[in-house]
RNA sequence: GCCCUUGUAGCUCAAUGGAUAGAGUAGCGGUCUUCGGAACCGUUGAUGGGGGUUCGAUUCCCUCCAAGGGCACCA
């Protein structure tokens, strides 16, 4: 069967056709009001000028048109010159048996066959530490990966780090004044508990960028450091190679608890791009651009002109001969093409860089503008807390780490009333749905905006979250444990569908479009909206009538309605990254 | 100063240029001898100001006001 949607725009092109006049896309709108049909369109509306016909005759026109096809049941034109019509109970009897015949396969379409898609996010700073901005990248990251693979992408994940640069000089500076002064050495620190480690690297952190800033001696050490972290100088070594690799495995099992699958030896990505080894190769590309007038020299530095192009100027190439983010960036483009014959690349980042990223892609487009091209940057908004933006340089963060152990604990006290639980599973549907819940906190919002990350609004487990939907889910399961689900319903047998059952028919018919729009979107949020409109209606339903308690016919339909709501939420979950518990 | 983004209910957010601007939360009032109350129902409450384009504007354009981010060797 084909997307409804499509099938009936083309029988609206076929109207249009008819009264001498072709057109290409025809708009269907999904009417927030039930009064106005399971969908309508206002093409009449908007050819009105160019046909000069009265806008109500030609929605007629097109009304008696779809009245004709076998899935809509009734069609009308009304006022200025809309069209709404509305699916038979046919149509969405048959489309909800096919959720629960065809199970996790519901809502995947072609729509990107054949495309090879390559997403980098998260892109945490070894050195550093995984704050919630990570978690919030990871999280849109992971989503738009799935939901790209549901559409039948070929889906490769990537993530960047900075393990050279800036940042790493400060912390090993730091790390080093610290243990000085803690009168600690390596092993001792090396020792430790992979948190505790971490914890430390972060003071560290804090106190060779604070110092960096203040005190002229630190900011000159801190400059030279860099500059021996570039050339592996021998001295830092030890040093540099234990506090990455600490933070390194600190990454994996953050992704882990995150419910990222493994793809390979407890690798989460398919990819892993470090500042260290894209540096070189975006050092070089930089230079042989030079001659050709792309790159300038300017004060001892390497530029790119961005005023020529409406943009501003950047520095790739900084006086000491080393490359900035902006270089390696350059860089890491060359090396993921070379890596995946990719036909998108997408970049998921902060919005702060949105700028910068502007004047790179710039910058590409002049070098390899078939890369330039196939590239979208993404910049999604910057997480903060009431008091304002975070910063690791003064300890003004919340780790990701932190903000999953507090969510756990408030996760833990409703459980621990749970009777339904026994003691055993509470461990692991408690973290299941703290995961839920902190990941729809921040999906449910549109991308680009900032996210302004209130702990009591996350931590709530009530409304418009994670947990609502996985408990939906589990109230369905709960409902179904002991049921024998027939499939042999037949839409004759139906009489009279009750109002609440319509509107969950209608509901459920609608996912494989919503998966699509959200994937075309780049937009996660599209599906929240939607499985929580699923879940309010299915608790309406729920409430108001017995599902079980009824007659024969009446149960086959109301058990073939939980099933298959239980069946999209999962499914939509999925999408989010986020999963179901059968109790909870 | 220049560039970008954003102003919707007390708060946090929705609304492919469509019809009566939807939710959650907070407040108030209800539902429970029933399949899961992390639930359900009712109620109070909003498009920053001013122009314009359009049959129709929260959405597009201009302007003013307000907030945030970026603007040369951090990422």
């Amino acid at each position: 069967m084909p997307m409804i949607k499509d099938h009936i725009a083309a029988k609206i092109r076929d109207a249009l056709k008819k009264i001498g006049c072709e057109v290409t896309v025809v708009e269907i709108e999904e009417p927030v009001n039930r009064a106005f049909g399971d969908y309508s369109t206002s093409v009449a509306l908007r050819l009105a000028k160019t046909i000069k016909q009265q806008p109500l005759i030609i929605a007629k026109k097109i009304a008696e048109e779809i009245l004709a096809d076998k899935y809509i049941h009734k069609a009308e034109a009304v006022k200025p010159g809309f069209v709404n019509f509305w699916l038979t109970k046919d149509y969405l009897l048959k489309q909800t048996k096919d959720i629960v015949l065809k199970k996790t396969e519901y809502g995947k379409t072609s729509v990107y066959e054949n495309k090879k898609i390559l997403i980098e996010f998260t892109d945490p700073n070894p050195f550093k530490e995984f704050h919630i901005g990570h978690l919030y990248s990871n999280t849109v990251g992971e989503s738009l990966a799935r939901l790209y693979q549901t559409l039948s992408a070929d889906i490769k994940r990537a993530n960047y780090q900075g393990d050279v640069g800036m940042h790493v000089a400060k912390s090993i500076w730091g790390l080093k004044k610290q243990m000085k002064e803690d009168g600690l050495s390596l092993a001792d620190i090396e020792k430790k508990e992979l948190n505790e480690k971490i914890k430390y690297l972060g003071k560290s952190y804090a106190l060779g960028a604070t110092l960096y800033e203040t005190d002229q001696q630190a900011k000159d050490e801190i400059t030279q450091l860099n500059k021996k972290i570039y050339d592996k100088n021998p001295e830092i070594t030890d040093i540099y190679e234990k506090g990455r690799r600490w933070s390194l495995e600190y990454f994996e099992k953050i992704y882990d608890r995150l419910g990222m699958k493994a793809v390979h030896g407890g690798k989460h990505f398919d990819f892993y791009y470090f500042e260290s080894l894209v540096g070189g190769k975006g050092l070089d590309l930089v230079k042989t651009f030079i001659p050709k007038g792309i790159f300038e020299k300017s004060q001892g530095a390497i530029i790119f002109p961005g005023e020529k192009y409406g943009l501003h100027t950047r520095v790739f190439i900084n006086s000491l001969g080393l490359p900035t983010y902006e270089a390696k960036e350059l860089g890491l483009a060359i090396k993921k093409s070379e890596d995946f014959d990719y036909d998108q690349s997408i970049v998921v980042t902060g919005n702060e860089i949105n700028g910068y990223f502007k004047v790179l892609l710039k910058s590409l487009s002049l070098i390899r503008p078939d890369l330039a091209a196939k590239t979208v940057h993404i910049g999604h908004g910057m997480v903060k807390l009431p008091e304002g933006k975070m910063s690791s340089r003064t300890g003004k963060i919340i780790t990701g780490l932190s903000l999953i152990e507090q969510t756990k604990k408030e996760v833990m006290k409703i459980i621990e009333k749970s009777k339904k639980i026994d003691l055993k599973d509470r461990e692991t549907i408690a973290e299941k749905v703290t995961v839920g819940a902190i990941k729809y906190s921040l999906l449910k919002n549109g991308i680009g905006h900032d996210v302004i990350f209130d702990m009591k609004e996350t931590l709530s487990l009530e409304g418009n979250s994670g947990p609502y939907l996985q408990y939906t889910y589990a109230r369905c399961q709960s409902v179904l444990r002991n049921c024998q689900l027939d499939y042999n319903l037949n839409p004759d047998d139906i009489g009279f569908l009750e109002a609440e059952e319509v509107s969950l028919l209608r509901a459920l018919a609608k996912y494989p479009d919503t998966v699509c729009l959200a994937g075309n979107n780049l937009s996660p949020h599209l599906i929240c909206n939607y499985l929580y409109d699923l879940s309010q209606k299915f608790n309406y339903f729920y409430q108001k009538l017995p599902i079980i308690k009824t007659e024969k016919q009446t149960k086959r339909l109301r058990l073939l309605l939980t099933t298959a709501t239980a069946q999209v939420v999962k499914n939509g979950l999925f999408l989010l990254g986020i999963e179901t518990v059968d109790r909870m």
